[in-house]
DNA sequence: GTGAAAGCGCTAACAG
DNA sequence: CTGTTAGCGCTTTCAC
């Protein structure tokens, strides 16, 4: 009879077996933005990982856009996935995510969390870590800091870094660049923090902007890899020295990064493991071992390369 | 009747309309490596075309191994995905993807086409671009050219360039790269033709032992931009000059090829157009309108920057 | 022990 | 034109 089905070219149909049981195996993973440096290598440790445990991955990308996340998570849960992975837009207004005070299905928060649901947050320590990048600056005699970071946009306006909708990690690293700033002494100047799109030439025009002003910062830390990337970028247009004329720290820590001439000075997250994790805590939801797994905050470290010098 | 389903918050299943229909409105992405600069925005290209047809994606990896991609491709069958885009990792062995004489679903390759298999491809014409890169070298005088590329295993296997199974793109990267040897009337090297896995500690030590030979190459032909980065790096810890010591063009052209220093010479290709052009090609199948779309090769150009320096 | 039957939620077909 | 019903393929239950 195995034999006789083998043949025939049978195979069993998952759709039926998911409306029987109710279970489909397989989750939703609704991100932001999946290229770039650090999403898609998450992206890689969530499809791996759940896979590992038997799940596949429906993955749909929202453009740092909360209205296109909402949707998004409408679509996963009429296909009935089993549980979530949400890479949030915004740090409030998930009704999407909720059903009364619960949640509408299994739930883990990656890299950004929200005030608004309580759901596991797998995330890292960004706000010491900008902190730290500050201090290194002061370290260096640097005192004119700036930051240039992106931000995410509600119906394509764009978030204030004080609005209660902004992001987690912006908020954080502002935060801790604040923090860092305040604790060497130094005042917060606003209009050298400068927020931007992650493209490459809208970054590069913003980059620019800032480094072309009568006063300018000698120091600037970079919210991620594709705002360093357009900070080199600028700094060549302008004909400035990396390190010596314009100091840089970055958020994540491309291969590339590296391999820059002067290498750059970056915030190294662990990036395989968030993903991982992120899977992990979503499975024991999934199974019911846990209602609500606690969230798992792990370190960002600064390596220290030649992109920071010291002020001639 | 509306207002008491939403406040219920009823949602239509997809699973059932699926079952009744048989149409899951899904696609299932089969692919190598979804990390990396290539494919992470081809991935991007197609979840985003599927999206704005209403289609979502399922993406599974299989890590350049073929029995991990039959295994996908049972998995996405079984769970009636309505279409397949796939980036093989074999020119051959296909017996998951045909049912006789059949295809056992629509189906587009991705990048790399296959031998056993009458599908349509969206591809680009790496062959030529090989084949240009070695005149360009030629043109400054180099003459010692060697070339690094990335390969696939079978079960663990690494597989020999001349193997029936050999992806498509690298034996055209490899028989571009000999066709312009030959063209130039150099003869071609086997032994500085390399091959090793994409991960950057293995690919470095690649190189490294590839440019630490008595006799080593003078220009380089890196099959992707992780193999560029590997010799970039090999040429940082030997304290070899890039351009003057070793010239390098190497494949696709990530952002931050062109901040290097000296910039790199690459060969550009369409990524998110080819990521689009491949959903589309599969839509043009899934809703009948052709059984067989006519299969796509988009050019792949050199962008010439700083990487070739003329032979002292 | 084995085998039949009910039902998941939807849609297509059909009857009123 | 509106309302009812049958059935997609599986699993779980229940009867034999």
């Amino acid at each position: 009879v195995v034999q006789a089905a083998e043949t025939l070219g049978y195979r069993s149909n998952a759709i039926a077996r998911a409306m029987r049981s109710g279970r489909t195996s397989t989750i939703g993973l609704v991100i932001a933005d999946i290229s770039g440096s650090f999403f898609d290598r998450a992206t890689l440790a969530i499809i791996r990982t759940a896979a590992a445990s038997g799940y596949q991955t429906l993955v749909l990308n929202t453009d740092e856009d909360l209205e296109a996340e909402a949707d998004a998570v409408g679509v996963l849960l009429n296909k009935r996935v089993d549980g979530l992975i949400v890479v949030t837009s915004s740090r409030t207004g998930h009704d999407h995510l909720l059903d009364g005070d619960q949640l509408v299905a299994p739930l883990v928060f990656l890299d950004r969390r929200a005030d608004d649901v309580p759901a596991c947050v797998v995330s890292t320590d960004d706000r010491s870590a900008a902190r730290e990048a500050v201090a290194i600056f002061v370290e260096h005699g640097r005192r004119k800091i700036g930051m240039l970071s992106t931000s995410s946009t509600i119906a394509g306006r764009r978030l204030s870094y004080t609005s209660p909708q902004a992001i987690s990690t912006m908020s954080d690293r502002v935060g801790g660049f604040q923090e860092g700033l305040a604790a060497a002494g130094l005042e917060f100047r606003e209009d050298w923090l400068v927020f931007t799109d992650t493209d490459h030439e809208t970054a590069t025009a913003a980059a620019i902007e800032l480094l072309s002003r009568r006063e300018r910062p000698t120091a600037i830390l970079a919210s991620n890899s594709e705002t360093a990337l357009a900070l080199l970028q600028a700094c060549q247009q302008l004909d400035l020295k990396v390190a010596e004329d314009l100091s840089l720290i970055g958020f994540d820590d491309p291969t590339w990064a590296r391999l820059m001439r002067p290498a750059l000075t970056m915030v190294s997250r662990p990036v395989y493991e968030l993903g991982s994790a992120a899977v992990e805590k979503l499975l024991l939801q999934i199974t019911g071992e846990h209602d609500r797994p606690d969230s798992l905050t792990l370190p960002a470290q600064i390596v220290p390369r030649d992109s920071v010098a010291r002020l001639a």
